[in-house]
DNA sequence: AAGAGAATTAACCATTTGGTTAATAAAGAT
DNA sequence: ATCTTTATTAACCAAATGGTTAATTCTCTT
């Protein structure tokens, strides 16, 4: 693709794609050096290590999720506009990065412990905010702890379990993508009406 | 836990565990074999190679999963039982099984070839009865294939996303297995009610 | 042009890892 | 009791793998 990378970007490149298909134990440096097309030591000269490689792939992919979340609980807009945003957001970044959802997922589940360094750092989740909007938009009878993980479920589930739900409905990768779409609209509908 | 158990299934048990958590890569035979308490030889004596012995443990996994799926979709019940049942089901089995939902999902992703043959064998997948009692009880305003993925997502995504979602709501073990049984409720009200 | 510092490589190395082998012990059959 | 089959082990082995080193090339400054 990015031909004009320096070699530490080309390596973060190829290492990235290479940990989010086989996770930190099947990924080999061999592998990433000839992929990125430069010689192993190349990669303990500009990461240390190989976990310190994985780590930096890592920290960069959980952030993509994390951003799109403090995003929705810290902003001030409406209510169906931050559920609004926050599925139309996620569900593209998560076509443009097939395979980022496992990856986080899995290493989060491998590793917990890094749950609370990731979010100790950045600025704290806080979910008064839309705690307060939910209870506000309906009437107190939606559970904003329940609301935020539909939500979340609704638009992360189809990409972790895409193989599956392929087969099961069968879709190419094409229609696949297409239903996608529309899905969009089906979770803002459902999350927003009041049922 | 079980004493009384032969060797295989010993090694079967212990290699479930390990590879639950460290994956097809991460797990290692001398790990299995010093856990169940047996000579690294006894693993290939029983199972030709590690991959074959993942491989049971794989298939007796997914079987968990598509079993309950087939109930659900082949089922004569009404709809709401079924919905209801599944979502019962699954939640008290995962619940059971920690580590068994990401464990499926990633060896499924990075190994998608796997599904086809899965599927192939069982007794094939039928929405078509699904389809027509999610159009009979909602007057054709509900898709089936958004419904099943929406009813799969909220009862799956919660296990998954454990360690992050523990953090965020601030719940320790036991909270968040409490917060789970109510979620059944949620989920079955979520699904079922006329929106 | 020369020298310094960064980038890059080929050849190695120690360790880990899945897997094998040959010998021994235990259990079942006759 | 003896033979046969099954279960179990210790000691090995070859290949793979992460990592190192020392030398070489490139690049930039003066």
């Amino acid at each position: 693709m990015n031909e004009t990378l320096n070699a530490r970007d080309k390596i973060l490149e190829v290492a990235t794609g290479i940990f989010y298909k086989k996770g930190l134990a099947g990924a080999r440096m061999q592998e990433i050096a000839d992929e990125a097309g430069l010689n192993k030591a190349m990669l303990h000269y500009y990461f240390k290590t190989k976990e310190q490689l994985f780590n930096e792939v890592f920290e960069k992919a959980f952030r993509i999720f994390l951003s799109r979340i403090i995003e929705l609980l810290n902003s001030d807009k409406l209510l169906r506009n931050k559920v609004s945003d926050y599925i139309d957001h996620t569900i593209d970044s998560l076509v443009q990065n097939p395979g980022i959802s496992i990856f986080v997922i899995q290493e989060l589940n491998t590793n917990p412990e890094r749950v609370s360094k990731l979010f100790a750092g950045k600025g704290n989740i806080n979910l008064a905010i839309f705690e307060k909007q939910i209870s506000e938009e309906f009437a107190g009878k939606v559970n904003a702890e329940m609301f935020f993980t539909d939500m979340v479920a609704m638009c992360i589930y189809p990409f972790i379990a895409q193989p599956m739900l392929k087969k099961i409905f069968k879709k190419n990768d094409a229609a696949y993508k297409a239903w996608l779409q529309e899905r969009k609209e089906w979770i803002k509908n459902k999350l927003l009406s009041k049922g």
